[in-house]
DNA sequence: CCGTAAATGTTATGTTATATCATTCTAGTA
DNA sequence: TACTAGAATGATATAACATAACATTTACGG
């Protein structure tokens, strides 16, 4: 996929290395990471930004073997359900679309800046957030389960290539 | 509608009063809080909780006069467009569903406080939260436009009434 | 009253997501 | 090997959310 990653990097090995982490994970939660959910998780590895459930599909049925049928919209959903339940990926809500975790292994929320112009999506640590929504909460009484911020702007690489 | 406010109030002038508000604004924009977009901005403001727009739907066509012929989805999403643009209410992305601000005067983003057991949504003050944004954000060159902040979880009510 | 722009009505369709049931695969076990 | 129970996937249909495009009506300054 063209895409300019958040900085230069070495995307195979990024992909390799998720995939491993990946692996390790389903293993230690006892779950499989069948050949379907192993494919959709590495097309939306291919990518720095979120992508759509359909464009998944659109992937996924090219990916497959020739003579294969293709593939219908609850086998993408019920591999994201998977790899979301397994804290591979996040789905970013405010624009109805999934990406790759970057640190799976931790039990983290959702923090992220997605740029508006070139679509990539970065995941921040939550630690300062999460801190001040708690104080927040805490006033209202409230039991904070899940948090999803998403934070809508100009990535630094779109903001030096287009000034003003 | 059947709904318990984050606290006892009297929901009445608590609608009476955002009315007013957007009356104002709406004349300090030089826009029109035309019939349609005032009732689609009444029916948001019965609840508490999000309100999805099929739901306004259904409630504009049941609050249009008896002969009047059955609104259809664009007229529900024109009036959603105008009441967001002009800060009245916020949608929230992770529940595609659309709420009163209550602090509509204010240039504010969107922090809010979603109960998982009785669906109240409740907005909070985002200077904390927006100050560690703007850390984790300046920290990647990244230029923040919109914050959207959803907490999932359970409200003081709901902790109240089914301990555990 | 007329012309223009804004708002609304109307029809159709695009996009995202899930319910349901049939079939196939997998791993344990006799 | 063959059986079987549960997990996973295939397949069909439809629900839920949202917008494009164009026609008609309304508001209002001239």
């Amino acid at each position: 996929m063209a895409n300019k990653p958040p900085a230069a990097h070495d995307h195979r090995r990024c992909i390799d290395k998720a995939l491993a982490a990946a692996e390790q994970i389903c293993y230690k939660n006892s779950v499989k990471l069948t050949p379907v959910r192993k494919q959709v998780f590495t097309i939306i590895l291919q990518s720095h930004r979120a992508t759509g459930a359909y464009t998944i599909l659109e992937a996924l049925a090219k990916a497959l073997p020739a003579g294969a049928s293709k593939p219908a919209p609850p086998t993408v959903y019920r591999a994201l359900a998977f790899l979301q339940s397994n804290r591979l990926i996040h789905r970013l809500a405010s624009i109805n679309a999934y990406i790759a975790c970057c640190r799976p292994a931790r039990n983290h929320e959702s923090y992220f800046l997605i740029c508006q112009h070139c679509h990539n999506a970065t995941e921040i640590p939550g630690e300062n957030i999460s801190a001040a929504i708690a104080r927040q909460a805490g006033m209202e009484g409230f039991k904070v389960r899940r948090e999803h911020v998403e934070v809508l702007g100009v990535c630094t690489n779109c903001t030096a290539k287009e000034p003003g």
